[in-house]
DNA sequence: AGGTACCAACCGAGCGCCCA
DNA sequence: TGGGCGCTCGGTTGGTACCT
């Protein structure tokens, strides 16, 4: 549990309704208690979230997870959670603060046994040895290259177009889970193509014609896409306006990080590549 | 208010490269 | 060597700013 200063702090500044969850003995963040929704909750913001909610966390990740009931009690369905355990990477000595923020939004904060806050994305301890329930096939090693036209190792399809490669895409993501490809900037920069080995390899889903998505930019900036599919290939407007906005030149490069719900794309993160 | 110029975006066509 | 894929090119369209 958190030291007494810490939850004193928090709860000064908590006007909202909140709860914590940490495990208690034989529990593990997966098992179904976990995945409750408190009562108090639920009763105290009636409607707000029958469906689905979304998590908030500090670094500007979030997920969504649909509801189910059972019984009387509102829970988490089990991959939406299971999920969210695996992305943070959640210990045994973990402690959760969820604060309802809006609607079905929820800020979420993570802290360790210490009363260490997790300020930033957690990172796995050990990447090539822990199964993940949606790893991919060929998951990436530490020293993967990646070829600018978006290809990874292990592709089948890959072009080798421009062979300057950016070393160890994967330091730059905020989740290493996540689907991601590396981008050259071109002259021609109207859209943003997406990978299609990273579509297939992850199944990514797309939203309908015209959806928007968001590209999340360094220092919490965020700019608005459209997905457009061209040739039959998803890609995204909105990309001349990101090249504009941070000066990015023709052969530039940038490692796009995929925000998913579930499968469903919702954004790109934006990394600049700076390696010389 | 209407005309013009400029710019950004749309999207089909086609090029270049890799693999079987 | 042909087919498929990833990507760029370029013509066209639509929106906006500026000028008269």
């Amino acid at each position: 549990m958190l030291p007494k200063s810490v939850v004193d702090k928090l709860q000064e500044n908590v006007s909202k309704p909140c709860f914590w969850k940490s495990l208690s003995p034989g529990q593990n963040w997966k098992s179904k208690s976990m995945r409750i929704i408190p009562e108090k909750i639920v009763g105290s913001t009636p409607g707000a979230f029958e469906h689905r909610v979304v998590f908030s966390v500090r670094w500007e990740n979030s997920w969504q997870l649909w509801l189910e009931r059972d019984k009387d009690d509102l829970f988490m369905q089990e991959e939406d959670w299971n999920e969210f355990v695996d992305d943070n990477h959640l210990g045994p000595n973990d402690t959760l603060f969820f604060r309802h923020d809006d609607t079905m939004d929820f800020e979420v904060q993570i802290f360790k046994n210490n009363g260490y806050e997790i300020m930033d994305v957690p990172l796995e301890v050990e990447l090539e040895t822990e199964p993940l329930h949606h790893k991919p096939q060929n998951s990436h090693k530490e020293t993967v290259t990646v070829s600018a036209s978006g290809s990874e190792n292990g592709g089948t399809n890959g072009r080798v177009r421009h062979r300057r490669d950016v070393m160890n895409p994967m330091r730059y993501l905020l989740n290493p889970e996540n689907p991601h490809f590396v981008k050259v900037v071109t002259k021609r920069n109207d859209v943003l193509y997406m990978s299609r080995p990273v579509i297939h390899r992850y199944r990514l889903k797309f939203g309908p014609l015209h959806s928007t998505i968001d590209f999340l930019l360094p220092g919490g900036q965020k700019e608005e896409g459209i997905l457009r599919f061209y040739n039959g290939q998803p890609c995204f407007s909105g990309w001349s306006v990101v090249c504009r906005k941070y000066k990015l030149n023709v052969g530039d490069y940038v490692v796009c990080e995929i925000e998913r719900s579930g499968s469903l794309v919702t954004g790109v993160r934006v990394h600049f590549v700076n390696e010389d």
